[in-house]
DNA sequence: TTGACGCATAAACAGTTGCTTATGTAATAT
DNA sequence: ATATTACATAAGCAACTGTTTATGCGTCAA
């Protein structure tokens, strides 16, 4: 449970992709599948480690496993990338900044 | 230039620890170097994948290279995860926010 | 009960990553 | 001029990643 499973997860850009398409509803395996030119054991690998880094919860209905997002842990990325707001939003970047306010 | 270079540069823990002592102030390579249990070469490995993923920038002060913060890239991540942001500040969660919005 | 379906896991493999040591290069110091 | 400093880059390597094919296991259908 490092830290930064999460930030690795949402690393590789399927991996976000399946987390756009869960935030919209539950999808099963099959249905992932049928959206990606991949094969099913990589989309399985992918929801393996989306689900060791709690982003992902499944329950089981059927034979097929629907797959939901837990978003979460996503606060830690929000948290974290929430600090260098000033240092987008203020035109005068990290200088200016420091200058302002330190006049 | 793709899209996820942001996203891999910040997967990065070492990376990340940079970056938050970039956002205090300036640093030389050497300056980095100190702080971490890592080589020259390990930093300087490190601050090219920043570098080119326009996460910072440096100027040249005699034979140093001083390393800045240059925050605008993060926004693409900010971006991205905002649209989750219901996911955690909902304490009902992806259901109960359905029902919510669908009564 | 036998076979097909939905998915997880294992094995294997090329490509990438993160680190090291070794070397090169430009700027400063002696 | 020569040595030293600050850094980049190259070469090499073990470990990790993302993928595929092969296999196994539980669930449903015939």
């Amino acid at each position: 449970m490092p830290a930064s499973a999460v930030f690795e997860a949402v690393a590789e850009p399927t991996r976000r992709a399946v987390l756009d398409l869960l935030s919209t509803r539950e999808h099963s395996v099959n249905d992932l599948v049928a959206r990606f030119d991949m094969t099913q054991p990589a989309i399985s690998h992918h929801l393996r480690i989306l689900r060791e880094a709690g982003l992902v919860k499944n329950r089981q209905v059927g034979r097929q496993r629907l797959y939901r997002l837990h978003g979460r842990p996503l606060r830690e990325i929000y948290d974290w990338v929430a600090h260098y707001q000033r240092f987008w939003t203020d035109k005068l970047g990290a200088l200016g900044e420091h200058l302002r306010r330190n006049p």
